[in-house]
DNA sequence: AAGTGGTCTAGACCACTCC
DNA sequence: GAGTGGTCTAGACCACTTG
């Protein structure tokens, strides 16, 4: 804990205690030192341990079991979709929706690009083009950036090996996880080239999704704009 | 602290101050005991004390500041507005809008708006129709809908004491206060009747916000129903 | 200077899990 | 029974606010 720049001690702890967990020192899945053991490793106070600890559960790093121990949270795939996953169909349904990528390439940034994701403007990103299906039928037309320094194993990763959901995918063979996100929504009328991936009249109204992601440092990780029938779909969002 | 039911005691703390809190024993900006006081009080350590309050502080119904004391939140009347206001101009402006009352009736409640509002159908609500604007150029027409019994006061409110902002006219007449919400957006193509209120030619798209607010105990306070021109807005959500 | 919350300690005992 | 996290205690000192 070199960091000493009189921050409160258990505040130290847990940031030390993050950055190993993002060094992967432990798997996820895996146990960390007890309690007892950590106090006695960094010389804190055991209640100063357990409010670091506290910290990282919140901040969902970390799971503890009484009795057995405290853990490295494995990404949990299937809560990770409806989390970031609002936009629904008419009727309610929120089903997992089948993903085709239409284009990979590495190029640089545009401008907008580069601004959203804080990174030189010309420096090297992947851009892809995603089209996401319910029973065979388009429901959503996606356009991803990613900064090619973070994930340039995404770029040569074989197709068949990406599944319906990037995130899992960008964890495992990136190191990258998606820790929040920001969603803007617009409403625009659809041109002529998503109308033709989307099958609808070009001209009727489509909703705009925004989303910047964002890791566990707060640093952007991806940009996706993702555009889908208005008429279709729904939208849902607690507020607290 | 009766509730004797094997819980831990932080958690009974909390909960009985939580109690005194809801029954306005102290006023919102007013100081509650110090910690050294509630610990005396209650016969408990000041750790558990801290613990207690440290929960209330992160659901929102106590704030601290050191050297001064513990202090009942406030509704921030400023906060509270963008807090749930995420509809914003496409120039990203999110002004305060006016705001105009059309329509304050009260009726039996459709079955619709009394199952939304959990309450027996036919019951008497509240029925409001609003219309918000900003430089007089309507942006929202709303139909809001309020549980009569919790609301009577309202009803009988002087209309020109209600100010563009509801929930702090609910909160200081009716002593319900809002906590949180759950909106769902969908996008519609405007009646005439909504042409009309909004300025806009039939048949234009519209984004629909229908908004479910609820109180700290978790019961639904209000349903209202927002409409605006979809080509007019936009709508921010963070995701964490 | 007195009083507040913020941090931290060094223990104790309990509830639970696993062998 | 040994080991884990969960609760709780009874203090100490610090940082900050207020008179």
């Amino acid at each position: 804990m070199q960091t000493d720049s009189r921050l409160p001690r258990y505040q130290r702890l847990r940031d030390e205690l993050a950055s190993q967990i993002a060094d992967h020192r432990w798997r996820p899945g895996e146990a960390i030192p007890t309690e007892q053991e950590l106090a006695r490793i960094y010389g804190v106070a055991i209640g100063t341990v357990r409010k670091a600890v506290d910290q990282l559960v919140a901040d969902g790093l970390l799971e503890r079991f009484q009795g057995r121990g405290t853990f490295v949270r494995r990404a949990s795939f299937d809560a990770s979709l409806f989390r970031f996953f609002r936009f629904q169909s008419r009727r309610g349904e929120r089903r997992i929706p089948a993903s085709r990528i239409l284009v990979r390439e590495v190029i640089p940034a545009p401008t907008a690009v580069a601004e959203r994701l804080q990174i030189e403007p010309g420096a090297q990103v992947i851009r892809m083009s995603r089209l996401r299906l319910i029973d065979d039928t388009p429901m959503l037309a996606e356009e991803i950036w990613l900064p090619y320094a973070r994930f340039a194993a995404f770029a040569v990763l074989d197709m068949a090996a990406i599944g319906d959901l990037l995130y899992p995918v960008y964890e495992t063979h990136c190191d990258q996880v998606i820790a929040s996100a920001s969603e803007m929504l617009s409403v625009e009328t659809v041109d002529a080239a998503y109308a033709r991936l989307l099958r609808i009249e070009p001209g009727t109204p489509v909703i705009v999704i925004e989303r910047l992601a964002y890791g566990y440092d707060r640093r952007p990780l991806e940009w996706r704009r993702s555009r889908g029938s208005a008429s279709e779909f729904q939208y849902q969002v607690e507020i607290h």
